[in-house]
DNA sequence: AAACGTCGTTGATTCACATCAACACATGAG
DNA sequence: CTCATGTGTTGATGTGAATCAACGACGTTT
């Protein structure tokens, strides 16, 4: 109620992607200046919207790429009989959107976690700027190969791993990604709810909260609410990595 | 023991996209003729590689794309404890190799699931004709589209459904694509094993062969051995969306 | 044909997690 | 202030699917 920054207009501001702090983890990371500049005229920056506002919604055309610049978003489908699923979340340098490339129209809906500002790429100024910039397809297809390989990683968390190893990895991912950021890799606030993190991992939200008492038990972190304190990285990463005995009933797939 | 087609080079065959079945779902579909031919001569056809052989491994440098022509690909991660996870299964036109695109290392091994031949897109002539091919580009974002929202169904029912719903998922997924392929959408074999299926879907073998009996008891399929016929497509349609009662718990989640 | 390995089915038992339920705490509104 | 609401914790109970185990069907080898 103090401040009205929501009112001033950040579309004004001048995107300068040499400047931005995320330059290395977001598309323009190894381009030549002057490819730089030509991708930065194209790029705009919405104003900012804040938590539980959607940036775009399943079925709405996809006439643009995202990344965070700062804040989060989750990104999720929900079905017609009103069950939702969240596909993920994204954190400062993050790309988002690549799920409307099939056939132009959105697969999936865009809320914010927070208060939270994007850079925008148009995709119809895109391709022509892809054919411009040779470097620009290749740092695309590097985004490409990361989410794909982030997509597997939540395949084999959903498919293999019990609730301790999923909360675990979880948090690990967190930490990673903001600690690339500049950030502390062992404190910080979640900027998702109980209910949300279950969602994503495929747990109920009590087995999440009862993940985090276990933890907080063990002496592995500290928990206030959406503070986390991580004191033991050690453990938390073999708790993340821990070996089951499937080895054991399927003996080491033998190839020729 | 009849025929030694193996040994024949299938290499020195021209490759045709034009003429080929699976030009509308594969990297050509609309691109003009003359751009067609610059990608049939990039394209190879390496020789056909028999059940259970690696076409790539995790850790191999990543150097093409591919495509399945005729038979069918599984592609998964294995961690140092000896588990692994199936990430998917690749029918004919279908893409996979993506997952090398960030690092020039292939983070899943590819192996097949019977003798099965491919095309092959080397990527480094690829960014070049993604230049010179303005459609190109496009046509690998459309298929990118794709893949990530294949990814997102597949974390809907990893997240979500239960062992009965994963199953009929499974099969309408296979008959969907089986059809677009031009082949019978109710009846087909399988070239999976219940285990490969079991590990797929986040459930136990055992649990795979009791929902197939549970399905053929019902009189919705018929199966012997990996022979599976669809009796009752809408029934099997109805138990993959079969709705749950969470709405009754989270009402509506009400946004402005 | 016998012997073997692979694959799939089926039954009995166990267990990790969901579900149901009650409560604690924080925030914001009237 | 009280009341309402959203969010997180904790306990009791139930259940769907994993696990353990035995067996049958099929293909391959010798």
């Amino acid at each position: 109620m103090i401040d009205k920054t929501k009112t001033i207009d950040f579309s004004k501001f001048k995107v300068s992607c040499g400047d931005c702090s995320l330059h290395e983890l977001c598309l323009p990371h190894g381009l030549a200046n002057d490819d730089l500049k030509r991708l930065e005229n194209t790029i705009k920056r919405p104003r900012p919207i804040h938590k539980g506002d959607y940036m775009f919604r399943m079925g709405d055309p996809c006439h643009s790429l995202y990344t965070v610049h700062s804040g989060s978003i989750k990104t999720l489908i929900s079905t017609d009989e009103g069950e939702e699923q969240i596909m993920g979340f994204h954190l400062p340098g993050e790309l988002f959107g690549l799920d409307g490339l099939e056939t132009d129209i959105h697969t999936c809906s865009a809320v914010a976690l927070e208060t939270t500002s994007l850079c925008e790429l148009p995709l119809n100024q895109f391709d022509s700027l892809c054919h411009a910039i040779p470097g620009l397809s290749h740092q695309l297809h590097r985004l490409i190969g990361k989410e794909v390989t982030t997509e597997h990683e939540m395949l084999f968390l959903l498919g293999k791993k019990d609730a301790e190893e999923r909360l675990s990895s979880f948090l690990l991912s967190i930490s990673n990604r903001l600690h690339a950021r500049g950030f502390s890799a062992t404190e910080f606030n979640l900027s998702m709810s109980r209910q949300d993190i279950g969602n994503y991992l495929g747990l109920a939200l009590e087995t999440v909260s009862r993940q985090f008492t276990h933890f907080q038990d063990e002496g592995i972190i500290s928990v206030e609410r959406r503070h986390i304190a991580i004191n033991d990285m050690e453990r938390l990463k073999k708790i993340a990595i821990k070996p089951t005995q499937e080895m054991v009933r399927k003996p080491t797939h033998s190839v020729t």
